[in-house]
DNA sequence: CAGTATCCAGCAGGATACTG
DNA sequence: CAGTATCCTGCTGGATACTG
């Protein structure tokens, strides 16, 4: 039953929720390759390899990894870790106390998730020539 | 000068390109980051990756691929072949008959972003059941 | 067959103001 | 400090109709 499924009649909103987290909407599940277009969409958005990297090198609390990432809005910020947390690759500790200290860390699930991030990143960086050449010959020739 | 930089004035609209194709709208470049963010986005996509698994056992004719990959709209299919071909990582073969017969494949550029993905995808597969269990734990705690 | 053109809904993400 | 709440824009992607 994981993830459970949330089906919205029209008309329904599901704004029950006590914030901003993007509702768990889902198919049925169409299996494998749902999945790994799953990960790769997380992944692809905006800021989750951001947050992820600066992670990598160890905890860090809220306003420290806006600074770190800065340009990322506090609304962006706070959704992406949701998320990740959600996902079980961050690890969210509160201590209490005024003013609160919450500190973020990437779980053992997290870090596993920076190798395969990794070797796309390689291969980003290795072909980054090729393809800005191939991008300059397409443009090149349709504005003729 | 790769990559053609396009400057938005506000007012300006550029669409005097010929077709749908998203304008290369880009920052000055931040380097590295950005280019893999990039390729993540990109990669990320609803559909990029399911074109490039359909095409990684050779190539198809327009249709067919439409047909392969199912579900899949005529204008967004068009629309990722342009830029998977802008980039580099299709060919499009055009015979000038009639009908029109126009053959999509790899390039060899294409191919060798398969091994990348696959080593994401295969993490999604293996980590399933841990962020499935992750979220079904996070979803419980909160709806108490 | 292989597209283009147009219209439109929904969500991602930014800006800003407020709070325990 | 670490968020929430609200509002708003622009892009992504679907539906549909038309064309060389």
């Amino acid at each position: 039953m994981a993830t459970q499924t949330i089906i919205a009649q029209e008309g329904t909103f599901l704004s029950e929720g006590h914030t901003d987290v993007p509702a768990p909407l889902q198919v049925p599940d169409h299996g494998a390759c749902t999945a790994v277009n799953d990960v790769l969409a997380r992944v692809g958005d905006k800021w989750t390899i951001r947050v992820i990297m600066a992670l990598g090198t160890g905890p860090l609390r809220f306003n420290a990894l806006k600074r770190e990432i800065d340009a990322i809005s506090q609304r962006m910020l706070t959704r992406t870790l949701r998320v990740l947390e959600r996902d079980g690759l961050v690890r969210r500790l509160v201590e209490p106390s005024v003013p609160p200290r919450v500190e973020y860390s990437l779980t053992p699930l997290g870090r596993s998730l920076q190798e395969p991030v990794t070797v796309i990143g390689q291969w980003a960086m290795d072909k980054r020539g090729e393809v800005a050449r191939a991008r300059a010959d397409y443009d090149a020739r349709d504005e003729g």
